[in-house]
DNA sequence: GTTAGCATGTAAGGAGTTACATGATTTT
DNA sequence: AAAATCATGTAACTCCTTACATGCTAAC
């Protein structure tokens, strides 16, 4: 049920259950939580939005045109959730199989973590680490494979790319056990 | 003339540049040069070594069908470089643009550099670095900007995204003062 | 005998980018 | 008066993935 589209309906439906914004707002934030590395376009940004209006997600209305005076700018169309779009979100953010400890996905989570319970954010920790671990396995064995095959530029490269890896997993390492620390079972900051 | 695609190219043809190689074989070792993560599928691969093959940059052969033994496996297809293919991968590994310093592009730039002159690798490093403090700078703002808005996972995922970039600049300062001491003008390790 | 690895390919589709179209407002 | 920023949207295109089609060999 989540595909790899389905960050970019988290991240949106996410930013909306704050308050409702408009469309290049909207963008504005979505780069601050996605890092501004890989930033999105209006040409997925506009689409998503027009999807999930027609999914029942979000309403959409232009607050300028409907009060006395000229409007400001362009038109600005704002979004706003519908229960049907909390619905939804409850539904992603609540997810913790594989496809969740992808790069793009567990970022996303991550952001929204303030939203989700003590149990299903112990599950997507857990499930990064493995993940990460995994990767670990298979770039030491292929470093020590290559070790004298490889140039010195090929090898500082992966050095790197491990040595990153392991401070991720050292990092939610501490998450993992702060998060044990304040809460075992299901706690969570606030249940709208 | 660098486009994004470009990098998947550079990466074939300088595999094939140490030795020809047949797709099975090509795929794994493209696997360790772009990292484990982000490995790329024979839907991929294949219709790049086509095209390649169309432009003349490499040419196929069956060396199993050739000689007297039954054909072992189903019949491989050995890739090797031509003149042209050659040529091809000194202007990609020689460029030194914006588009060089992206994620992507510099992973495998810099896998290949053992081929490259000293100062193209100097720029790519240097040019590297510069989109990387911007990047630095953006982040620390926003970061700056959110920090009580914010909730504590943001915070955190902001603050792990921020040392990770501090930790690659360091990375390339170290990289940088290496090839600066090794020899300032053009050191070619071997120019075939 | 059946699972895993070797080996090559195609077709359909998803996710996102760039370039375009349009136009108002604020800053320099 | 020009440039930047605000603001929404579409169409064409690119790159890549997934699923399929095919079949052989080695290990368990």
């Amino acid at each position: 049920m989540a595909a790899r589209g389905d960050v970019l309906e988290l991240a949106v439906l996410g930013l909306l259950h704050d308050s409702p914004l408009h469309g290049y707002e909207l963008r504005k934030r979505l780069t601050a939580v996605l890092g501004p590395f890989r930033a999105l376009s209006y040409g997925t940004l506009y689409p998503c939005l027009k999807a999930l209006s027609e999914r029942g997600c979000i309403t959409q209305s232009q607050p300028d045109a409907a009060d006395g005076r000229g409007t400001a700018r362009r038109a600005r169309i704002v979004y706003e959730l519908t229960a049907a779009g909390k619905e939804r979100f409850e539904q992603l953010v609540g997810e913790a199989g594989p496809t969740t400890w992808e790069d793009d996905s567990f970022g996303v989570h991550l952001a929204f973590f303030g939203r989700t319970s003590a149990d299903v954010r112990l599950r997507i920790l857990e499930g990064r680490r493995s993940r990460l671990e995994e990767r670990l396995e298979t770039v030491s064995t292929s470093l020590a494979r290559s070790r004298e095959r490889a140039d010195q530029y090929t090898l500082a490269l992966q050095q790197h790319g491990l040595e990153s890896v392991q401070r991720e997993v050292r990092w939610l390492a501490e998450l993992i056990s702060a998060e044990r620390a304040t809460g075992p079972s299901g706690t969570n900051t606030e249940d709208n």
